[in-house]
DNA sequence: CCGTTGTTTGAACGATCAATCAACATCGAT
DNA sequence: ATCGATGTTGATTGATCGTTCAAACAACGG
């Protein structure tokens, strides 16, 4: 690991923390002793607790792509199946903090309660480019799917399957209830599927 | 409307401002200006803030029949249209507030990032009431489902889509987002209920 | 009228928060 | 060696937070 700017360090620490305790309840402190900087240090880089957020919504923005996609989808070619190895990874997170911790992006979403409209945005961005990618699964799935299916709306849905599914497993602290949603969710692949192939 | 105690003041007060803020960015000072209350009243009702929470979650609990169901339900008949009708009273409330504000119990789960057990366990029994009432509507709708499907399972997949869209909605400042989470959701119901009507 | 019990008052407290800033260090360029 | 630019230090600020408590008040039975 190369020496990391303070900039790095921070965003690198804010990343864990925001989605250990949330935005409110990471204190300046708490980046602080993480990163062991010094506070002037902090807003040197950043002007305000404000725009370390914006700096973690732009690196999760950026990083979808390698520091989510292209581990969950390791060697997976079938498009249908990258979208429930994605989902997989997310189950993953959800075990390995004992049912504790969900979507990183979503927690922010839903405890920031009147964002400016800059951290809405990159909120928003975030959960477009997550849905984009499910977007080409689908695309890539071709005639295994009906031809009239709405593509963005079935790409949203998987998001919402997942959101969803995170925050009843987090609540009950239960993974059963993450699987409950994704089983769900497959039924509905595999009905679209089956239709697809009747009308064929 | 009778002259209400200082805790039926504070629970309502409370109620509205853990929706509009959330639990963190609510204050006590939030509470105390609203109910015209001085802070020895309210510590003399309630031990801690958090106890205000708790009253909360419990009013939230024993309310969603009056408070949630039957105003969503009014003359509705058809257990499958009482979902969709429950899940459109979300949707008012989301146009109401311009897409601000969505579902008070799925904010203060994923806003709470390590709540006692008391707090959670509530949080848990709020959830578990309403898919409770769905999982009724599934049950009622008898033979129009297919037999082998997991009613607790399509339950809680009804709101996981209506967390999920609420949050897509919210983020988006779009209704459009839960319009097309609950089109495809009636797009599984529809599925499910044609091929129960063919296996029959 | 007194005494008792239950409730309200609101100033005050210590903790913690995000943010500041004058002084200081580091270092490449000249 | 000197200088300016860039980055760092950390004590300090004022605001706000949840919470406390001695004193005052209200209601009511005896």
């Amino acid at each position: 690991m190369a020496p990391s700017s303070a900039r790095e360090k921070i965003i690198h620490a804010a990343m864990e923390l925001f989605w250990l305790k949330g935005y409110n309840s990471t204190s300046i402190a708490d980046l602080l002793s993480r990163t062991q900087l010094n506070s002037g240090s902090l807003y040197h880089v950043f002007p305000s607790k404000q725009d370390v957020l914006i700096g973690v919504l732009e690196a999760y923005r950026d990083g979808i792509e390698e520091m989510l996609l292209a581990p969950a989808w390791g060697e997976i070619d079938d498009p249908i199946e990258k979208i429930f190895a994605l989902l997989n990874a997310y189950r993953a997170m959800i075990v390995e903090s004992d049912c504790a911790y969900g979507c990183p992006i979503g927690s922010l979403a839903l405890e920031l309660h009147e964002p400016d409209l800059q951290v809405r945005e990159l909120l928003a961005h975030n959960f477009t480019k997550w849905t984009a990618a499910i977007e080409l699964c689908i695309e890539a799935a071709g005639k295994r799917l009906p031809r009239g299916v709405d593509k963005v709306a079935l790409a949203q849905f998987v998001l919402t399957a997942m959101e969803g599914g995170v925050m009843q497993a987090r609540t009950h602290r239960d993974v059963a209830y993450f699987d409950r949603t994704i089983a769900q969710l497959r039924a509905h692949f595999d009905l679209l599927q089956a239709t697809a192939k009747a009308k064929a």
